[in-house]
DNA sequence: CGGAGTTTTGACTGGAATCAACTGCGGTGG
DNA sequence: CCACCGCAGTTGATTCCAGTCAAAACTCCG
């Protein structure tokens, strides 16, 4: 049953603007949505909603995005933020789980979701690709677990940042980091379980701790890294022996 | 094409529980299970460690388990609860994500994790399960972010009984539901992310009100299912279109 | 400059945590 | 049998962290 259709899924469409070059084999994930055409998503408008059928699998380009869950009575969730790299509705063979919204002006390609499992199905590397893929997810979504179950707001927009710059990656290994933020207070606080004031409280009172400075609306410089992971509490227990904390008053 | 008609197996309960019934074919995930040996778990004792290699793959049989991560200052938390049919260990290709502990006496089977992916990589029906039970496992979790997130206690413990109710399934269909308690209020508490006092004040609040009566230590009935639901808020949104809001004053 | 939206700051409130005492139950052994 | 213990759970008094309400300050626009 095994179907050689590797050459007339990829069409002849030429690779526009990738950032990726030539594709001649899908050989990760993110491959697949070469052939893709680019959209643009302008700020504020969804990829798709909550519950909507989960017909398509998204591959963010350029940007930033977050998912969103409403409860009945208005109270909402983020349930995570999507960057460029990052492959959306891979997960949910149904509906998809919550509203995808971009925060900024962002680019995206997608690929019908029988597309995508046609050729993860043909690919032993792709197949576990995704396995990968979904593990991964889910242990975000378990370290999001432990911050909203038992770490107080300076523990978690500690834990927030943190995990920013480990997904951005940090450009220079300089002691300061700059972290760009798309997202705004209120979108820090839905995530995080708190109210847009506490987000900003301590935002300030991190600042003048001298832990981190904001510089812009949107940006945030961290200067004193290990202060915040200590913050921070086990965030991700990794078991990385190089501890090496900076005592530093 | 040759897509379609991979969703044809339904995923729940059939003949579960019996004792060494004949496993012609493994159909389901948990047929692969069935040659081997059932291992008795006594109370408190571990089915496996947090960061423990993920070499095997478990399906509960009997009992009840809980699934424990603990912060480096001993804040712990429980990210879920595992009951009979259930698997786990399948989604973490790397290390477990969290301690597995049983709750009381309890029985499970084992399988090598290189075992269980060979047999999954024969299968394009089991592939395909596999990918429904992370699906399943990652909208709990994300159910759970929600509550952490938004709900109050009340709210928190109303959506526990609940998800209760659904996992356990309801014998009757009578309007009162008995439900079998095998965690602790400690236990219940680390998971909805409050206190044991806390959780142990919702209870006798809920019972003082008449929705619930809390017969034995580790049992409550559930009387009145539907004030529940309604305090539990969008308690998992089916997209019941039954919607029909009564503006009571 | 003006106006709307976002963010910050302040005063106060409230719900859950904390601290502490008590109850109830099951087991154990005198 | 019952006195004793220990543990799980309940209840009460008080505290405190984050929420709420309100207003000011800042930004980004035209």
């Amino acid at each position: 049953m095994h179907i050689q259709s590797n050459l007339t899924l990829r069409n002849d469409l030429r690779v526009t603007t990738g950032p990726g070059g030539s594709h001649p084999l899908p050989t990760t994930l993110r491959d697949l949505f070469g052939p893709q055409a680019t959209e643009c998503i302008e700020q504020g408008q969804a990829l798709f909603w909550q519950s909507d059928d989960a017909s398509q699998v998204f591959e963010i380009v350029a940007g930033a995005f977050r998912t969103v869950r409403v409860l009945s009575d208005g109270r909402r969730v983020i349930t995570g933020f999507l960057f460029p790299g990052d492959i959306v509705g891979a997960g949910s063979p149904d509906r998809y789980p919550g509203t995808v919204e971009a925060l900024v002006p962002s680019k995206a390609r997608r690929l019908p979701r029988r597309r995508f499992e046609a050729e993860v199905e043909h690919s032993h590397s792709l197949r576990s690709q995704l396995v990968a893929h979904l593990s991964r997810e889910m242990s975000a979504a378990q370290e999001q677990v432990v911050l909203l179950a038992r770490k107080n707001a300076e523990e978690r927009v500690a834990s927030f940042l943190l995990s920013l710059v480990r997904r951005m990656g940090r450009s220079s290994q300089s002691p300061c980091i700059a972290v760009e933020l798309p997202m705004t207070r209120l979108d820090m606080a839905d995530y995080l379980g708190l109210t847009i004031e506490t987000v900003s409280r301590v935002f300030t009172r991190l600042a003048k701790r001298g832990y981190i400075a904001t510089a812009a609306r949107h940006e945030v410089t961290i200067l004193r890294p290990t202060a915040l992971a200590l913050l921070a509490v086990d965030d991700q227990e990794d078991d990385r022996d190089d501890v090496e904390i900076a005592w530093a008053s």
